[in-house]
RNA sequence: GGGACCGUAGUUCAGUUGGUUAGAACGCCGGCCUGUCAAGCCGGAGGUCGCGAGUUCGAGUCUCGUCGGUCCCGCCA
């Protein structure tokens, strides 16, 4: 190329006014008045009008009239003030122009299969097909250049706080437990295989041991899960361990890291130190334990209301163990029998509520739905206890704790949605503690951690692992922003006994422990010292700071519901010359429906 | 593994109860136009209605299957 820019299409303004200036970029639109065209040249810094008159430089304007969107170019010419009267205040650069008086053409674009002016001109999966065109509209290339920004801050934050930034391996031993892996064969190992980290906890650990008493990294994680608005297969961990630590240590690093990035991102003051909630708490009062703190709507307590009561239903749950809760919807009493029908299939179906009961606050009492089962004074009762006002609409779900509480906590999700209660200028950081050490699975029969086996269960509770351990709590942690799931760490086990009793609570054999942990098992009998940390999720924080819902917003290349890359086609076939050398043959099933 | 919604021109969409030649906007091509910034005006080209079967005298429309996308449940230590 001849021209080499002397400037970004985002720079100039009135002050350059008479300077000589090249501009190299791309045609995103142009305006053609017959002797006089406008295109708006645009680069990521931005864009400028550059202006081809006839009469000011024919070559020029002869070559510009055959071009067209997206078309690479380089212009030389003056910048010109606007008059007052053509002054664009929409663009920071509205107040000049260039007036182009040489145009070099770098590359003309074939016609686009959607238009980069507008994310919404295409269907999703035509835009990831063409990736490459998707980025460069100003949408994702504001949480691009966003991502990048965080990207620096994390690293400045953490070396700034003696952290050290060391790299693990992708290629790594498969482990049990957890998500499934992605696997890489070896061929120099014919018939075994690597797997993919789903998460360095391990390295990290064995860091810790090894003396590296504050670490980080920002580091690429795989796991074979199906994917969701907010999940990708690989995805991008902020990693953090340090030694001789406790909850409260982390805790500070973690407020200090959170309060930087949301005072330069998004210019917003954070408390210094964020509110925290027990699990309990969190699941009692908000059905979750990753409550959305910028609206109120709390679970309520209905069990008091039911003994007194007609309704056999709620009598039979609290008699089975079961839990009845409640949800005042302020001034949803003009929801219709449809609304709430509508509203009760969808927990049916995708929460497994087996209902959901309902009355209205009319006048002093209540009505409809499964009012006539409450007596005049249990209805002023309930209205007082509950603090319900006319108008509003009362819903109450009686099931198992595990299905009640979260299928009333999605209806709490549900109706700040429906009803706008959500302020989205507003961050609500917070901290979520004494997670269950363990969860029985219904499936397999046994426990499993909660967080991961190598978390320290609370001290407290440790007399409980053999009797009950179903009530262990862990010392376990996990940092929730604005209903999202942005952080969860543990201090770990820094103990080989402990480490060794837990992986035989968890059903994993001693010989099988030693299999596939005898290496952590060795190194925590060689001087550990105590430990923790916490990993973010570094895709979900850069969208709960650009202020999407979508992770492909903020990954650069992002795979599909089906963990398809539509750009590239991956995955694919490979020869049969490299799955020999991998000592690899396919089901023949498979070879058919190739 | 399961559920819901979607697939019509390059793109976004409309297309009635199953009925003549499948429309609009943007984009593209050609023409006019010296102050636009969603430029405007005139004209033109452009369709395997995702794919395959079925029902029917007749299918973009109904049924089944399949492929792809999105969202959700399960799953995600």
């Amino acid at each position: 190329m001849k021209l080499k820019r002397t400037h970004t299409c985002g720079q100039l303004r009135r002050g350059d006014v008479g300077a000589e200036v090249i501009l190299n970029g791309w045609i995103h639109s142009r305006r053609d008045h017959g002797g006089l065209i406008f295109f708006d040249l645009r680069d990521r810094y931005g864009k400028t009008q550059v202006i081809f008159d006839e009469s000011v430089a024919k070559a020029a304007f002869a070559k510009a009239k055959g071009l067209g969107m997206e078309d690479v170019i380089a212009v030389r010419g003056p910048v010109v003030a606007r008059s007052t009267e053509n002054i664009n205040p929409k663009m920071v650069t509205g107040e000049i122009d260039m007036s182009c008086t040489e145009l070099e053409v770098l590359n003309e674009a074939e016609p686009l299969p959607f238009l980069v002016t507008d994310r919404e001109s295409a269907n999703e999966d035509l835009r990831l097909t063409y990736r490459y065109l998707e980025l460069r509209t100003e949408q994702l290339q504001h949480n691009l250049i966003t991502r990048s920004k965080i990207y620096q801050l994390v690293r400045s934050y953490f070396t700034g706080e003696q952290f050290l930034e060391i790299e693990t391996p992708f290629l790594m031993k498969s482990t049990p437990e957890g998500a499934r892996d992605y696997l890489v064969p070896s061929r120099i190992h014919q018939g075994k295989f690597y797997a993919l980290p789903q998460s360095p906890q391990i390295y990290k650990q064995l860091l810790m041991i090894a003396g590296y008493d504050r670490y980080f990294q920002i580091v690429k994680c795989f796991r074979d899960e199906d994917l969701r608005a907010d999940r990708q297969p690989e995805f991008t961990q902020i990693d953090v361990e340090l030694s001789f630590v406790d909850e409260e240590d982390i805790f500070a690093i973690v407020e200090g890291l959170i309060g930087r990035l949301f005072k330069e991102i998004q210019g917003v003051q954070l408390p210094a130190a964020f509110p925290r909630l027990t699990h309990r708490e969190a699941m009692e009062r908000y059905g979750t334990d990753k409550p959305d703190l910028r609206y109120e709507l709390e679970l309520q307590e209905f069990a008091p209301f039911v003994e007194p009561s007609d309704f056999n239903v709620f009598k039979a749950v609290l008699k089975s163990g079961g839990r009845v809760k409640a949800l005042v919807a302020t001034g949803c009493a003009r929801y219709s029998r449809k609304d709430i029908d509508e509203l009760t299939a969808w927990l049916t179906r995708y929460h497994r509520a087996k209902g959901l009961a309902w009355m209205k606050a009319a006048g002093d009492g209540l009505e409809g739905g499964i009012a006539k089962f409450f007596g005049d004074d249990l209805q002023k009762e309930i209205i007082t206890q509950l603090d319900v006002k006319e108008g509003d609409l009362l819903f109450i779900i009686g099931d198992r704790a595990k299905v009640a509480l979260p299928a009333l906590g999605a209806l709490r999700v549900e109706l700040a949605r429906r009803e706008g209660l959500v302020n989205t200028d507003e961050v609500r950081p917070l901290w979520i503690t004494d997670f269950p050490l363990l969860e029985f699975d219904e499936e397999t029969q046994r426990h499993v951690a909660v967080h991961h086996p190598f978390t320290a269960p609370h001290a407290d509770d440790i007399q409980l692992l053999d009797t009950d351990p179903g009530q262990v709590r862990s010392r376990g942690y996990d940092l929730v922003i604005n209903g999202h799931e942005i952080a969860g760490g543990s201090i770990r086990i820094h103990d080989a006994n402990l480490q060794d009793r837990l992986f035989r609570l968890l059903g994993i054999s001693p010989d099988e422990a030693e299999a596939k942990f005898g290496f952590l098992l060795k190194a925590l009998r060689y001087g550990a010292p105590p430990h923790g940390g916490i990993a973010f999720g570094f895709d979900r924080l850069v969208m709960v700071l650009v202020g999407t819902g979508q992770i492909r917003d903020v990954i650069a290349f992002p795979k599909t519901t089906s963990a398809l890359s539509l750009m590239d086609g991956a995955p694919s076939e490979v020869s049969e010359e490299q799955l020999k050398e991998l000592g690899i043959r396919l089901d023949e099933k498979m070879k058919d429906s190739q």
